[in-house]
DNA sequence: CAAAATATATACCAATCGGTATATTACATA
DNA sequence: TATGTAATATACCGATTGGTATATATTTTG
């Protein structure tokens, strides 16, 4: 029994966790591909054996980090919205979070959904589907917003909820990358601005 | 003299445009830190030898492949442009672009500015600059045209052209990338459709 | 056509890569 | 506290990495 977490937590489940949390970044910043053994080894202050008493190789240590950070930012956004009671409000909130957390994003080395798509092009096949369900889930928590909207009256009853999933998504993206390469957070700011006024022309009634 | 081309080109320079235009694919699919020595020599058919006589280093020849792959993007947007005359038919010529040139950029790799830009991130800073000024410069291309029209009379006066060159390559970006992680074409069709609505809307007169 | 210059190939280098077998240490339980 | 077990460290492996010195073709030029 460990008094230290309220979780039942091995001290090999412990280590995994920490690894994992250790690497994140270093995986984020650098692609799963220049990341190195010893990069793991030097964050972690673990010898190789040990990350490999843990992980049965470096695919499997990389699926565990990704699944980790898009839980992580799945997470983070869930809280953010889930306060709001009116489909308008979390639909903002969704939009907020990423202005409010743009300098973490781009800090731990820019959303890992996107940088992980960028690099599964042809290395990491075993990563594809992972990041091909986050995208889907997370277009599904936005057209289940919009759904919400359309059923309870605030949002128009034309509107296509998958199309402004997509063009939501597209933007964030987009507003994310060209925020990272120009170095101002402000371009996120005017695409994500534009969103609410999207909502507030096309969306709200 | 070399008959075989219009313009001289000594037979270093055909062996050097040759190993670019070979290895500019391998490069943006696999990324330039997961592109090896031997990925090189196997797709030119060349020896190493051959390939550090005409590239200082890999680091060279990453460079000029990206001046190289960003310049041919340039060179057909603008070929797609030019035959217009108006501001508005300029615009929806350039979205166009995307929508019939998905298919080619997602075979050799997607798009060159965004995987540059997200692999740019901590290891290669010799390309940094690079991949910032091709940013610049395709949102100084389309504010140009969007000043255009504001100036002729096809736009709004009052639209900040600015934010809505950072708006759409926004959107651009962020629908490739869906695009292209999920497989399906019309992901990016949906986006570009939702820009050509925002001119009518918010641009034109 | 011959000589000088350039381009390509060969053979090698140290360093690093991911990964593993084995020894050692720390932990949990009885 | 003793003992079996799980976790970590050490030392090593072959393969591959980017890069280079040198020899050999191939162009270019006088």
């Amino acid at each position: 029994m460990n008094p230290k977490n309220s979780i039942m937590m091995s001290k090999a489940e412990q280590t995994r966790q920490f690894i994992v949390e250790k690497t994140a970044p270093i995986f984020n910043k650098k692609g799963y591909f220049a990341t190195s053994l010893s990069d793991i080894t030097t964050a972690t202050g673990l010898t190789k054996g040990s990350i490999y008493g843990n992980f049965k190789d470096k695919d499997d240590l990389a699926l565990q980090v990704y699944t980790y950070q898009s839980k992580k930012i799945a997470d983070a956004v869930e809280q953010r919205i889930s306060p709001h009671r009116t489909a308008l409000k979390k639909l903002f909130a969704f939009f907020d979070f990423y202005k409010e957390n743009f300098k973490n994003i781009a800090a731990s080395g820019g959303c890992p959904l996107m940088n992980a798509a960028v690099e599964v092009d042809d290395s990491l096949p075993f990563l594809t589907p992972k990041v091909k369900r986050s995208f889907t889930l997370w277009k599904e928590r936005l057209i289940s917003i919009l759904d919400e909207g359309i059923k309870n009256g605030e949002f128009k009853q034309h509107i296509s909820a998958e199309h402004f999933a997509i063009i939501f998504m597209a933007m964030i993206e987009g507003g994310i990358l060209l925020a990272k390469i120009s170095g101002r957070a402000k371009d996120l700011s005017i695409v994500l601005d534009n969103m609410k006024d999207m909502v507030d022309r096309e969306i709200k009634i």
